[in-house]
DNA sequence: TAGATTGTTAATCGATTAACAATC
DNA sequence: TAGATTGTTAATCGATTAACAATC
């Protein structure tokens, strides 16, 4: 359905914040929207709004503009959230066990369908109506389920051969919390990074250079 | 000591995953490694590498490479890492408590100060070592330490009249979990957004692509 | 019809890559 | 010195913005 297999990760990463607000319109029974009101809500221009949707097709009506609900579903069928794939989470520490009770995975395209560890203490334990299964049941989950999917929650060190475990046993996709690099060292697998170290680091930076530009007239976003 | 003040944001945040790269190559005892050879084990081109770098000074030796300790030393300074920022964190909930537990906070250039919370089942629990206050301690707090960063691990309905209370407390950085958009409501405010849903739903769509485009010889990373 | 707003092409801007002279 | 690799300028590529004809 797309007009071009290729659209570029910039437009991509836009989709879901589109989502967001076209969400809280439609829950404020806002009906239609133009692409220069939601430029201004969003901070956007509203030439980029209409590039990034006519990726996709022509959503809109010439001297009316969009129809905010029916905008809305498009966009959760471009990101693919009708279908729910099947993952599991590795790794129940303090990150693991937070993703695991506050993502709201089926409504961004996601089962969670098993939360394993490798640690006695947390094994067991449960876990958003789960049981905390040992690694070792992860050849049996992933068979069990049709697993295309890991979040990685565990330490860096682990990372490695988890990853190419998980691999042979078919997972093509990583929601990856870890410290490690999947993504160049495995091409072909589709990994989306989450480097909370990386995040905060760069918050870092931007406080440092508006305390140089002090006083004076400026500030980087 | 920048080279110029205005360095794009896609520069900067590459900044934290060469600093990753160059620890790993530090606690492995590597002394030197030149652009070419740092390229092919991050996934870039030598090219990137130097014109990144040179935004900030010429750190390298023609003919033999960059100093690794002294590199990394460079970075982390950059990232403005030596100075430890006070911040706080509203909402001791999953999240919440995650990250508490979970961040090298005086790593990235952070001091946590304090954790406060509105719900009294959470108030007065301990969290790594602190004390869970109420929300109404927000200013005493704020004052007591010149908290500059807070950390927004609230649902979206709670964020906004918050915002607005910070900034006044003089707070003019987040690290923002909840769902709600700072940034382009206030300008000169400096925001680092962790939208984990748009993450996941970026995920999606890079596995639907993937589905479509099937057996076929592809897969977009 | 007149007014509004899209879809789309063209122009601009910025980021990445390539090339090479400078130099350790 | 010869070899290697940087710092930096020039060329290319991609993404954003502006403009406008198409059309509801």
């Amino acid at each position: 359905m797309a007009k071009d297999d290729r659209i570029s990760m910039s437009v991509i990463r836009r989709l879901p914040r589109y989502y967001r607000f076209l969400y809280d319109l439609k829950e404020n029974g806002v009906v239609r929207i133009s692409s220069k009101e939601l430029s201004q809500r969003m901070g956007l221009t509203a030439s980029q709004i209409r590039q990034d949707l006519n990726c996709f097709g022509g959503f809109g009506q010439q001297g009316y503009g969009y129809i905010v609900e029916q905008l809305y579903n498009e966009i959760g069928r471009i990101l693919g959230l009708n279908v729910l794939t099947p993952a599991i989470l590795l790794g129940a520490g303090n990150m693991g066990r937070a993703i695991a009770n506050h993502m709201n995975f089926e409504e961004r395209g996601f089962k969670l369908v098993a939360i394993l560890d490798s640690s006695p203490n947390v094994i067991g334990q449960r876990i958003r109506g789960m049981d905390v299964l040992p690694i070792e049941k992860i050849g049996e989950v992933c068979r069990d389920h049709n697993v295309e999917v890991a979040i990685l929650c565990i330490p860096k060190e682990a990372a490695p051969p988890l990853v190419e475990q998980l691999i042979s046993l078919n997972v093509r996709g990583f929601w990856n919390f870890s410290h490690y690099d999947i993504s160049h060292n495995h091409p072909g697998v589709l990994v989306e990074n989450v480097h909370l170290g990386d995040s905060l680091m760069t918050l870092s930076y931007k406080l440092n250079v508006d305390r140089k530009n002090n006083g004076s007239l400026n500030s980087s976003t």
